[in-house]
DNA sequence: AGGTGGACCCGAACGC
DNA sequence: TGCGTTCGGGTCCACC
């Protein structure tokens, strides 16, 4: 379940790997990574194409080519690349596509559940594209809460659904959210037209917390996800909530429960958070 | 318009 | 041991 903190450790990992680099092959194994343009002949558009520059917005993965075309990657459930150097070893039934690099080296890219998908877009086809679907980034830039409280005062969904929302909160995912209501103290069932000005700076501080703390720990590994070296990350030993229903709080000792906002199983503090 | 629930997938965990 | 069932997660879409 790569969210912002996996899908940025995968960026910073195959950055340095892809810029300047020419897409020399491209095979892509699965129709649906590309549905619903033929694979064959998104693999022939790939191929010629030079990196400029590997970027993130949200969960998705924008590779950026030099011709001003775009490969927009999103992982969803399962997806992540490995980069290998000297072969990518055994047959890998998960293996959805595979990217010959003209250094020699490849990219491949794997996909358990095959939700995980590549569009490719052509010059200016990318802003419009992802500003229908994914707000301002959330880190590196300072978040306003009196900017944010007139979004949230449209809002009667509990504040962990609108957590979820991509166009407010762009790379938070089921975890993240979690652990951000945990780090500001509030239920996640509250409604987010409810929450007051000081609940609200608390949440963007635990937005930013939970996010920077996965960050650092290179992501949380569950099942699937590793980096681009293949590496796990370390952050899921290091959940306040997420998954941890009857073990005590970190905080008040409290056993944490779990109940169900916006379709989601989501763990919460029932004393610290009210 | 905002909210909700199902669909898409498939391995893991669970129940009998 | 083996089989069938349930669950989960990000996003889109249909429907209220």
């Amino acid at each position: 379940m790569p969210e912002l903190p996996e899908v940025e450790t995968i960026r910073v990992g195959l950055e340095p790997k892809l810029v300047g680099r020419t897409f020399e092959r491209v095979e892509i194994f699965d129709p649906r990574l590309t549905r619903p343009y033929d694979p064959l002949e998104v693999a022939a558009e790939l191929q010629g194409e030079r990196i400029a520059g590997l970027e993130r917005r949200g969960k998705y993965l924008v590779v950026r080519f030099e011709s001003g075309r775009v490969l927009l990657v999103h992982l969803r459930m399962t997806g992540g690349f490995l980069h290998a150097r000297g072969g990518l070893g055994p047959d890998d039934p998960y293996r959805r596509a595979v990217v010959r690099l003209d250094d020699g080296s490849d990219v491949a890219y794997r996909d358990v559940r095959r939700f995980g998908t590549w569009l490719l877009l052509e010059p200016g086809e990318l802003e419009p594209y992802l500003d229908s679907r994914v707000g301002e980034e959330l880190l590196g830039r300072r978040l306003f809460t009196k900017s944010v409280q007139p979004l949230l005062s449209r809002r009667r969904a509990p504040i962990k659904a609108v957590l979820l929302d991509q166009r407010l909160f762009p790379g938070v995912g089921n975890i993240y959210a979690d652990e951000a209501l945990w780090w500001a103290r509030i239920h996640p069932l509250r409604q987010a037209d409810g929450l007051d000005l000081a609940e609200i700076k608390r949440l963007l501080q635990g937005v930013r917390r939970s996010l920077r703390h996965g960050i650092d720990r290179q992501g949380a590994t569950l099942r699937d996800y590793r980096d681009a070296d293949g590496s796990s990350g370390s952050m899921q030993h290091e959940f306040r909530v997420y998954g941890r229903a009857g073990e005590p709080c970190f905080r008040c000792g409290t056993p944490i429960e779990k109940t169900r906002a916006g379709g989601r199983g989501t763990w919460f503090c029932p004393n610290c958070q009210q």
